[in-house]
DNA sequence: AAAAATTTTTAGACTCGTCTAAATTTTTAT
DNA sequence: ATAAAAATTTAGACGAGTCTAAAAATTTTT
C-alpha cells in the first residue's frame, strides 16, 4: 500500500511517467539530447537526482544515454511518453469541456490524472469527449497508435504584416499568461489580422475577428501560433 | 518530483488516506476499535507495517490510538476519511453513468481517482454528474460538509417471506459477486418480492420485477440490500 | 595546450512505506 | 493462576526517490 504497486511489466512509477515526458518535451525543443541540467531545472530537482533516474531509465531501456553525454528516448520511451501526454490532453479537454474549468486551470489537475493506468478508461474518455484532435491549449493529442500529430503553425511574432489568421494554439502554458490573454480577449480561434510591426520593441498591431485593434507585445506574440494557411 | 510532493497542511500521502479510508470502513462494521490486524488484512500489508503507520497517523492527530489497544478516527481523521469515500464513489458514478463501466468494472480504477486532490475538482464532478446521492453499488455519497447520509436496508436473506421492495444495495463489492448478479438479472432497483425462504440452506425464492421467479443462494441473499419500507 | 569554469556523476545520507524476525503484551485455554 | 496461543509492537533492513558535498569529466577561455 505505498503510492503504487507496480504490479506488471509495462507499469512504471509516476516519477518515470514524468521524467520520460519531461525529455519528451525538452527533445522536441532543441536539437541533439537532452541535458541533466535541463532535466534538473524542468522537474524542480536537482542534477544529482537526474543523474540517479537516468541510470535507471537506462537500465530499463527507456532511454539511450551515455554518461555525461546527455540522453535521448528509446523507442519503448518514447511511446511510453506518448501515452502519459495522451491521457494529460484528453483529461484536459474533459476538464474544459465537460466540468467548465478554464484553460488556465486545467494542466495542475492533469498533471496528477495523466498517471492514472487503464487503457480502457482512456478509450472510453476518448469516446466519451468524442476523439478531440486538440487539448484546450490548441495542442494536438497523441494518436490511440502513439503517433504525435505534427501540426505547423507560426508565431505570431514571425508573420509578415498583412497576415491574416486565427490563433491556433500558445507556446506558453503558465496561468498567468493563459489568463492574460483572456483578459485581452486573444481566444483560442480568434481570427487575427497583424495591422503593424513596431520595429524597435517587435510588439504587433492586430485586428481581432475583424473587430477591434489590439496592441499585443512581442513578449504574448511570440508565444501565439496562428495558422499560416494564407 | 516523487510520487508526491505533500506541500500544505492537510496534504497527505495517498497511503495515508488509504489507511483511514480503511480504518472508516472496518469501524463501520463492527463494534469497538479497529485492529492492527485487520488493518494489515484489508489492505494487504504486514502487521508491522501497520503498527508503524498508526504511530505516524496518531502523531498527526487522526486517530486515537493506545498501543495494544487499537485505533479509533478522530474528527479530523473522520473528516478525511469521508472526503476520500466521497471522490471514489463520485468517480465511480462518473466512470458508470457517463464513460459507460459496469458496476463490476469501476472500483478499481475509483481507487485511484480518489486520491486526486483538488477541491474544485470534486465539486464541479458532483455538479456534471447532477449531484448524485448514490454510488452504482447503492452506497450512499458523503456531503459536501462530511456527513454521511445513513441508509437502512436490510439484508435479502433477513426478511420475511411475503416481503416485496427494490434492490437497493450491495455489500459484496467483488467482480465476480456483481457480474454474477447481471447474470441473473439482480441489478440494482430491480423489484423482488420473497416467495419461500428454504429453511436447510437459507437460500430464497424470488420473484423479479413481478414477472419469472429465481432461486438465490444464501451466499448471494445476505449480500443483497432491499429497501424495507413495506 | 593549459587553466578555469561548467556540467555531470558519485558518495553518503535522509524520508516514506514496506518487510522479516524477535520481543512484548494481551487473550485464551488448561 | 499459569501456561500456551495470538496479537501487537519494536528492531533492523531495504528500495524508491530525493538531497548536499565532493570528485570527475567536459567545455570554454586564455
Ligand atoms: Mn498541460
Ligand atoms: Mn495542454
Ligand atoms: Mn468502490
Ligand atoms: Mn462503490
Amino acid at each position: 500500500m505505498n503510492g503504487l504497486r507496480l504490479r506488471s511489466t509495462d507499469m512504471y512509477s509516476f516519477t518515470e511517467e514524468n521524467y520520460l515526458k519531461t525529455i519528451y518535451y525538452l527533445a522536441a525543443r532543441q536539437e541533439g539530447e537532452v541535458t541533466t541540467n535541463s532535466l534538473a531545472e524542468m522537474t524542480a530537482t536537482k542534477a544529482a537526482s537526474v543523474s540517479d533516474m537516468l541510470r535507471k531509465l537506462a537500465e530499463k531501456q527507456l532511454i539511450h544515454y551515455r554518461k555525461y553525454q546527455g540522453v535521448r528516448l528509446t523507442e519503448e520511451g518514447e511511446r511510453l511518453a506518448l501515452k502519459v501526454i495522451r491521457r494529460h490532453r484528453l483529461w484536459e479537454v474533459f476538464l474544459a469541456e465537460k466540468l467548465g474549468f478554464g484553460w488556465d486551470e486545467v494542466h495542475e489537475m492533469a498533471e496528477e490524472l495523466e498517471h492514472i493506468r487503464s487503457e480502457e478508461l482512456v478509450r472510453k474518455l476518448d469516446a466519451f469527449l468524442g476523439y478531440p484532435q486538440f487539448d484546450p491549449h490548441g495542442d494536438p493529442i497523441p494518436t490511440p497508435a502513439g503517433f504525435m500529430p505534427s501540426v505547423e503553425y507560426s508565431k505570431l511574432s514571425e508573420v509578415p504584416v498583412g497576415t491574416e489568421g486565427r490563433v491556433m494554439g500558445v507556446l506558453e502554458h503558465s496561468p498567468e499568461f493563459l489568463q492574460h490573454l483572456d483578459k485581452t480577449g486573444l481566444n483560442l480561434g480568434c481570427r487575427v489580422r497583424v495591422q503593424e510591426v513596431n520595429n524597435f520593441d517587435k510588439s504587433v498591431v492586430v485586428q481581432i475577428n475583424r473587430d477591434k485593434t489590439l496592441f499585443v507585445s512581442n513578449e504574448v506574440a511570440r508565444n501565439l501560433l496562428v495558422d499560416s494557411d494564407h
